[in-house]
DNA sequence: TTGACGTTGCTAACATGCTTAGCTAAGCTC
DNA sequence: GAGCTTAGCTAAGCATGTTAGCAACGTCAA
C-alpha cells in the first residue's frame, strides 16, 4: 500500500515516540512547577505528566538538578523580559510581583546562586539600575540601593507566596504603599 | 554487689542505649538543619549523628514532616527570644538578622505557613508592633507598616542567606543603610 | 526497496530515603 | 529476681533518581 510517506513532521506525535524535546521538557517542567510548587516536582510526576517514563527524560536533561538549573534559568529571563523597558518604579515593582505570583515554581528556582546564572540576572537588575539613575544616585550608592529595592519586593513577595501573611487585611494595599514608601527613600 | 543503682539519671548514656528524648532528637535535628541546611537535611544523616538507625527515631518524632515542623516551632520561638524587648529598630533588625545568619536551618524551616505556628509567630511579631506604636503609627495602618518592615528585613537575609547578592560591597554596610531608611520611612 | 544508522523511549536494576511491622533486650518497678 | 515498658534494632515495602542496555522508529543513501 501507499505506506505512511506522511510529510516529515518534526514533532511528529503519531507514533509511539513521544516526540519531546529538550526545550519542551523543561517548558513542561516550568509549568508543572508553578502548578504544583518546586519542591514537589519529581521526574516522575513530569514523566507522567509527558506520557512517558521517567528514565526516558535523560535523553532531554541531565537530571533533575539540571532539570531545576534549567527552570531558574528560564525564570531568570523571563522576568527580565517582564521588567524590561519598564519606566519607573511601581511598573517594575508591580511587573516583578506579578510575575512571581504567576510563576511561583520558576520565581523559586530563579533563587538559588548559581554563576550560570549572573549573566541573565544582571539583565534582569539592569531596569532597577537604570531607574536609580533617573533618581540621581550616585554610582558609589547604586549597589547598595538596588539591593535594597531588590530585598524590598523580593522580600513582599517571598512572604506573600509562602501564606507567610495571616491577617486578612489586603495586600494589594500594602505593596502599594511599600512600593510609595521606596519611592519616597529614593527621592530623599 | 552493690548494684548500679546509680542515681537515676535521666539520660543514661552508659548501656547499648542512646538516651534519646523527643527534645534531644529534634535540638539536633535543628542543629544539624543549620550545618548543613535544611534541604539537605535527612533522617538518615540526623540517625548517623545521634547513633543510630533511622527507624529509631521514629520512637521520638513522628517522621520528617513531624521533624521539620517541630525545628520551625523551635525557630520561631528562639526568634521571637531573640527580638524580645529589643527597644528600637535598629536593635530589632539587626537581632533579626544575627539569629537568621546563626540559624539559617531553624530560619528557612520556620517560613512555612502552619496554623500550629501562628502563636508563636504572634509572639515574635510583638516587638515590631510595639516598635509602631512609638513611632506613633495610627492603629489602622500598623499591620501594613509591620507587613512592609517584615518584607524589608526578610527580603535581605533570605537574599543574603541564599547568597543572591553577587557584589562584593560590604553587606553590613547595606543593611545599615535599609535600615535607616525604614526608620525614616516610619518617622515620616 | 532495502539496509544501515542514529535517535528515542523502554525495561531492568540499583542506590538512597521514608516509613511500618515486629523482634529483642535494657532498664525500671515491685 | 519477675515482669513490664520501651528504645533501638532488623527486615521489608514503596517512592524517587539514576545508569545500562534493549528495541522500535525514522531517515537517508545505495
Amino acid at each position: 500500500m501507499s505506506e505512511p510517506t506522511s510529510p516529515p513532521v518534526s514533532e511528529s506525535r503519531l507514533g509511539r515516540k513521544a516526540g519531546l524535546t529538550t526545550a519542551s521538557v523543561i517548558a513542561a517542567a516550568a509549568d508543572l512547577a508553578d502548578e504544583i510548587g518546586l519542591h514537589n516536582l519529581t521526574l516522575a510526576v513530569l514523566a507522567d505528566r509527558l506520557g512517558v517514563r521517567s528514565p526516558s527524560l535523560y535523553r532531554h536533561v541531565n537530571g533533575l538538578p539540571e532539570l531545576q538549573f534549567q527552570i531558574a534559568l528560564r525564570g531568570v529571563l523571563d522576568l527580565a523580559d517582564a521588567l524590561a523597558d519598564a519606566p519607573d518604579l511601581a511598573t517594575i515593582a508591580h511587573a516583578y510581583r506579578r510575575y512571581a505570583v504567576a510563576h511561583p515554581g520558576r520565581y523559586a528556582a530563579s533563587l538559588r546562586a548559581d554563576p550560570r546564572l549572573d549573566e541573565a540576572a544582571g539583565r534582569a537588575l539592569a531596569p532597577m539600575f537604570a531607574l536609580l539613575a533617573t533618581y540621581g544616585v550616585p554610582d558609589s550608592d547604586r549597589v547598595h540601593a538596588a539591593r535594597i529595592v531588590r530585598s524590598m519586593l523580593h522580600g513582599f513577595v517571598s512572604l506573600e507566596l509562602a501564606g507567610g501573611f495571616g491577617l486578612p487585611d489586603s495586600l494589594d494595599e500594602t505593596y502599594g504603599r511599600l512600593v510609595a514608601a521606596v519611592e519616597a527613600g529614593l527621592r530623599r
